[in-house]
DNA sequence: CGCTGTCTTGAGAGTCCTCAACCGTGGTGG
DNA sequence: CCACCACGGTTGAGGACTCTCAAGACAGCG
C-alpha cells in the first residue's frame, strides 16, 4: 500500500473533484459513454430526469479504495470509465481479485447490510454513485430496471463460476491464457491487448504469484503465442492456440 | 460414472415416479417442506395458486444429472430436499463444483439461453421445476417474487466471491476448515455435520484431490479437531480453533 | 542522479499431486 | 453361505508445479 489513497472525488465537493477532474461534469445520462452498455440502458430517454436526480458522478484516482470490505453498503457505483479492481482480503495480507470492472459493470450487489468486497480504482475511474436508498426507488419504479439488474447478476453469477473452474482445476498456463482470452473479448476482439493493471494484480486475479505470471508470460512469448505491443499492451499472435490452451486442452 | 444415470422422475408420468418416491404428491406448495425458506416465500399464501400451477414436482435418484452443462435453459429448479452438485467440467475431465444446492435453494440462475453449468443428484433430491416462460410470467405478476430472485442472486454472489478466495488463496488446511464451517451452518450450527457427499466431491468443491481431503481429515482428528459422528458425520472439537483456521490465522 | 516501483530471471524449497497398495463395506451370484 | 467384485476411503512414496527468496534490469520521477 505505497499511496496514501488519495479520497474520493464527487460533484458534491467542486474544488475537491477539480483537483482531480479539471472540471466537474453534471451528470448527463443522455450522452453517457455507457448509456448503452450499462444497467441504466434499461430506462427510457423520456424517464432519464429521474436517473439524473438519483445520481452523483465521481472521478476516482488510481488506488483509491472506494469500498471497504465490511463497511456498510450505503452505496451502489456504476463503472463510466476506467478499470476497478474487486477483491477480498485475508488476515495476514493474502488477496483475491474476484474481478475487474471496466466502463458499463455495475458495482456492489449484495443484498446485504454490508460490502462482502473491497473496490479499488486501478486507473482512473469514473463512477456514477446511486445510494441504497435511491437505488431501490429506482426498482421500484422502473421494473425493466430490477430485471436489467437480475440479468446483469445471472451474467456474473455464470462468469463466477467459470472463475472457480480456473481457480480450482486450472494450471498456470491455462489461466493465463484465460484471462488474455477474457481481455482479448473485452477490448473488442482485437489481437491487441491492453493491460491497465500490474502483474501483481493479475496474479491475485489468477491465484498465482507475481513471479509465476511473470514466467508464464515469458514462456507464451518464448513460444510465439505472444509479442510485446507496448508498455502495457500485448499482441495475440495465435488466438486459435491460446483458446484451446484456454480450454484445458494443453499443448 | 459408473452409474447408467436413471431417468428424471416428474409428477407427469406417476408410474415411473412411484418407482422411486413410492407414490406421488401433487404440488402443494401451502405446505412445502421448503415455503419458508426458498423464493417462494416471496409470495403470499392467497396468490399459491399462480404458483401451484407453474410448478411440477420431481423426484430425482443420486447420480442423476438433471442439467447438463450448455444445454438449452428450458427450466429452473427449485430443491426441497436433499442435496444437489453444481459444476462445470474440462475437456479432459477435470471438475469443479461450484456449489452445492440444498433445501431452498434455486437453480437456474442463468440469465443466457443455455446453461452454464451441470447439475447432479448428490442423494435423493426432491425438486420443484419451472418452466422459463412460467418463471418469466410469474416474475411480470410478483414484483416481490423478483426482488427476492434479485436477493438470491446477490447473495450467491457474495458466496461465489469466498469461494474464490478459498481456491485462489487459501492451504488445503484453511479451505476443508472453511468447508466444514460452511456444512455446520447448513445442519444448523450443531457440533455434528452430515456430509452427504463424497470426497471425490469435496475435493471437487475444494479444489483438492481426494488425497489431500483425506490426509487433511486425517490430520484434523489427530490434532483433536474432528471426531467420527457416523458413517458419514464428523463432531467439530473446537468450534473456535476451526474458525480462526478457516479465516485463515493458521497455527 | 538516486530513488522507488515494476518486471524479469534464477535457485531452492514446499505443498500438493500422482501413482500405488491396502482396508472395509455392501451388493451379487455361484 | 460365502467368495467375489465394485466402490469409497486411507495411507505411503516419489515427483511436479508453483511458491519463496533473492538479485538484477529498467522506467518514471523527484
Amino acid at each position: 500500500m505505497p499511496e496514501p489513497a488519495p479520497s474520493i472525488q464527487t460533484t458534491g465537493s467542486p474544488s475537491a473533484a477539480r483537483a482531480w477532474h479539471g472540471r466537474c461534469d453534471a451528470p448527463d445520462c443522455l450522452h453517457c459513454e455507457s448509456r448503452s452498455t450499462s444497467v441504466c440502458s434499461a430506462i427510457d430517454d423520456a424517464d432519464l430526469g429521474r436517473l439524473v436526480s438519483s445520481v452523483v458522478r465521481m472521478t476516482v484516482p488510481p488506488g483509491c479504495e472506494f469500498v471497504e470490505d465490511g463497511a456498510e453498503a450505503t452505496d451502489f457505483f456504476n463503472v463510466t470509465r476506467g478499470t476497478v479492481k474487486l477483491f477480498k482480503l485475508l488476515p495476514d495480507g493474502r488477496r483475491q481479485i474476484t474481478g475487474f470492472a471496466g466502463p458499463g459493470d455495475f458495482i456492489g450487489l449484495a443484498g446485504a447490510q454490508t460490502y462482502g468486497f473491497g473496490a479499488e480504482a486501478a486507473d482512473l475511474v469514473s463512477l456514477c454513485r446511486f445510494s441504497r436508498r435511491r437505488l431501490t426507488r429506482l426498482l421500484d419504479d422502473f421494473p425493466a430496471f430490477e430485471r436489467r439488474l437480475l440479468a446483469e447478476a445471472s451474467a456474473e453469477l455464470i462468469a463466477a463460476q467459470n472463475r472457480m473452474l480456473l481457480l480450482g482445476r486450472k494450471t498456470a498456463r491455462e489461466r493465463v491464457a484465460t484471462f488474455l482470452m477474457e481481455r482479448m473479448a473485452r477490448c473488442g476482439n482485437g489481437a491487441d491487448i491492453a493491460l491497465p493493471m500490474t502483474r501483481a494484480d493479475i496474479g491475485d486475479y489468477l491465484g498465482l504469484t507475481i513471479e509465476t505470471v511473470s514466467r508464464t508470460f515469458s514462456a507464451l512469448r518464448k513460444e510465439g503465442l505472444l509479442a510485446d505491443a507496448g508498455p502495457r499492451d500485448v499482441r495475440v499472435l495465435s488466438v486459435p492456440r491460446l483458446r484451446r490452451m484456454a480450454e484445458g486442452e494443453d499443448l
